[in-house]
DNA sequence: CTAACTGCAAATTCTTTGCATACTC
DNA sequence: GAGTATGCAAAGAATTTGCAGTTAG
């Protein structure tokens, strides 16, 4: 569903975020980068606490601080972006790198995630920043419903909701 | 910016849920409809624990585990509806009897919020629950900009970001 | 009357912070 | 070598839960 960054593409994240750090002053450490490569490592829409277990089955240890913090930076610098899904629980991150822009449709009752795109969505914010007078930085648009997949874990046999 | 309702629609819509109660066998305290009243009084996007607070002021004193409580009753049977707004802070709650279908529009700098409408999301919601075969209940489309009001708290000066 | 609701405080969950130690620059 | 980052544990913030007392049906 989401293609993998080539070698280059890779090495090339890595040194965006080499250039972030040292424009902002800030260290390149091996946990910094491990955390990166963790994240551009999975497919799905990961949580820290997830990624955090992740890294510590790797090889060295890593602590759910570093974890956070390393995911504010690269939220700063553009290289991940994080998302609320409404289910109230943790904010969940994902890649951002020349990964095309979309959203998300979200199964109420299995919490699959799947992404769409839909070029209104760029008509829709221009049109409202021209009209509120707002620069636009960034959109979420996400779509709450019930998959229809086999393997769905089914909805409560119409009780509430 | 938001109309209130009219004594009949705030019947309207403590009948709905009355009814809603009854069908499901909750009781019908008085502090489920001070919360209710509470919420619809307000214009703005409102947090549980403010909401708390103006309950305070009110004449009886309320819990917070029964706003809590409350809300989510209110939410299963749709007379309010709550937003993340990504900021990772405390979930906001508004009414949603007889309003028209907005999204929201958030300023980074002072965090105000404002509503527009564009019908072209309905289309995107159709083709997409088509394309996917989901059955979609609602969505969510929050657009994340400056305002350039005058009385903007100012975004600093091009720093980071 | 009795089961559900409230209020309170304690428990949970997610995230940030403080401090001693370790490691970039 | 100076000061920032890490790891750990404790603090915070938002929300839920457990329980004794209260109240709606």
């Amino acid at each position: 569903m989401r293609k993998r960054l080539s070698p280059d593409q890779r090495q090339e994240v890595h040194d965006l975020f080499r250039r972030y750090l040292h424009r902002q002053g800030f260290r390149q450490t091996p946990e910094r980068f491990e955390v990166l490569d963790a994240l551009y490592d999975t497919d799905e829409h990961i949580d820290a606490d997830e990624l955090y277990y992740r890294l510590r089955t790797r090889k060295r240890s890593i602590s759910r601080a570093t974890v956070y913090n390393t995911l504010n930076l690269l939220e700063a610098c553009d290289l991940v972006i994080s998302h609320q899904f409404g289910d109230k629980g943790a904010t969940r991150y994902e890649p951002s790198f020349r990964y095309w822009q979309h959203d998300h449709l979200i199964c109420l009752d299995c919490s699959k995630v799947l992404e769409f795109c839909d070029p209104r969505i760029q008509r829709i914010q221009d049109l409202v920043a021209e009209i509120y007078n707002f620069e636009i930085k960034s959109h979420d648009l996400n779509l709450y419903g019930h998959c229809r997949r086999d393997d769905c874990t089914h909805r409560q046999s119409g009780l509430a909701r």
